[in-house]
DNA sequence: TATGAATGAGGGTTCATTCAT
DNA sequence: CATGAATGAACCCTCATTCAT
């Protein structure tokens, strides 16, 4: 890689970095593209150079950030050596609120608006090079498991879209419940609907 | 109530209408308060004597909205002579899911940085005469019910959650699935929470 | 007229006469509408409550300023009381072309981008109260002269596309020649014109 | 020529045939450079090797158009034959508008900025080895004619300036009449130019 | 109460030009 | 000769908010 090619790249990360310290801490429709220039040490045209607009810088760090925390968490899991699926996704599940509890800004990041659409993509085309494919992830877990669930996507996507929304709220507002009280009530739902969808 | 009184009222459901058709219809992002009165032909400055920004607007609308959605539902049921609890919220789910998937600018609208704080407040806190408390009806439907409901409040937050993000991504997106391939899984993992949540 | 429509008035015709002073002296292109504002001494929005755009000034002062020097060379032309219609036209042109050559700037200004089209709307709708239809006027001059002209309007078109092509050469350019030596080309060929167009 | 050469001269031109498509296209003004050196292939610091700036290459192209279409006009008299002098220019005059009618984007280009002095430079200044100096074909036009006019050079400026003005307005408006509707009146008054130019 | 002209900071975006490679 | 990343001034335009009437 040459020289300009390094540039080029710490230039970018530099602008990724630091529109994400800015969305998660202003939020984005606060953050103007003067802010994150300003801050990021480059010209106003240098950012039209990488990113079509704000928009577009957002959507790849939601990519990136969300596949970060989901390989994050299956690390962690991997590492406990949890054998059985159910509690496999217990685990990320409490890993991923408690990271994102110890990190609103970044739970107000990637929870606005997302969309279902956006986090798939998000999870099964990493764009950068450490980036992981969480879709192959949750499709080997499940293999393991004994590939004995009915409709894996559209039980991940119920399981995400409860654990997103409600999680959203407590953590956010504590209201109807704190996460810790929320939790159990989590993981109780949790395993039935994965009961539900395996078959016996 | 006096003549003026009473054109301040038509005044303020004038901008009331207006600013919804608009924000159904544009997204609020894009509405504009000069689009708002142009259309509702009041001047600029009598906005402000009747709402504080175009968010203060939002919020009333979203909790009469809502609230009015939820009662339409309701009383759909009501006519239907359903007795069971559970039937009953599966009917109100579909009522729901079904008015939203042929509005979707109302969906949006409403779904956008609806929180459940937001929610229940609409829900609980009636602004227009009309306006129904939703909170009391539903605890009127469980005390029909026989009353053994334990945690009604976030059994409640569970379902709403899992209902309002499925469905939002379905109506919006079709992604994972259409939302008649979703309301069956919807169905089944509804009633298992309400199992899951009835005292024996 | 209340205060406000006073000031409306006078808002207005400042921007008017400041964008006219420096679209002619540093031409349109190099004329930034924060140029005119800041001459002007309104802020940046009252520009746009006025006018569509900087083109949209310049067609209303391309309107007014035409007109105007049209009806300048027709009042001196009156004064000197000249009779016969071929006289007349003569010294309207000298008229014009002395007053262009004076002023490079309106010259440059009225020429570029100027189109039969906006000069007959010009010369036809007049905008300012004072503004005189220079179209009626024209037409009154041929009817005094007998009526005895073919084509008025095409007759017009040749005389001043060709007047007003070759002067702005002359007048800016000194090339081929300069304004004094063009003139008596042109009052040749302008009386031939005419003849050519007057029926016996 | 050295192979560096040639490279230097097939860069040269690939600029100027990318910026006469883009320019007769787009018009100079929404042309930028980046659209030029995007489209001819070749790094944005390369252009500034070969023009000072968009002007620059315009001047050089008017130049050549210009010439080029003058000299198809006078290749085709060429071949038709015609004798008389008056006819020529009449030929050229029709030839010229035809070819400029079917190609509104070249007359909008070489319409615009050209003055008398760019003109005239173009027609006599060939830049490409092909061009031809009309300038000195126009004066053997003249000589072939018997050399009887005065004022030659004032004559085709009064032509020239007469037809492209009219000429401009009718293809591109079609205001105040079609082109053809104003070719005769052209070519009447065109002869009559002549005839007053003739000694006899 | 109601008006709407005026504000002006701030937004996003473009682009001619430079210069280290 | 050729490159193209980087620059940053300058652009047009929007819009929530104010306040004299």
């Amino acid at each position: 890689m040459g020289k300009a090619d390094q540039n080029k790249k710490i230039k970018m990360e530099n602008l990724l970095n630091t529109s994400f310290e800015l969305f998660t801490s202003k939020g984005i429709n606060k953050t103007s593209i003067s802010d994150i220039v300003e801050r990021a040490g480059v010209a106003k045209g240098t950012f039209y150079l990488y990113f079509k607009d704000k928009y577009d810088i957002r959507n790849r760090l939601i990519a990136h950030k969300s596949s970060q925390l989901f390989m994050q968490a299956y690390d962690a899991m991997e590492k406990e050596g949890i054998e059985d699926f159910e509690d496999k996704i217990i685990f990320i599940m409490n890993y991923v609120l408690d990271e994102l509890a110890t990190n609103k800004g970044l739970l107000a990041f990637i929870y606005k608006d997302l969309s279902w659409a956006v986090f798939k993509r998000a999870l099964t085309n990493p764009l950068a090079d450490t980036d992981v494919d969480f879709g192959a992830v949750y499709n080997q877990m499940i293999e393991d498991a004994g590939g004995k669930i009915k409709d894996p996507e559209v039980m991940l996507f119920l399981i995400i879209e409860l654990i997103g929304s409600t999680g959203y709220s407590s953590i956010m507002y504590d209201d109807p419940v704190s996460l810790n009280d929320l939790k159990p009530h989590l993981e109780q739902t949790v395993r039935q609907i994965i009961a539900q969808y395996t078959e016996d």
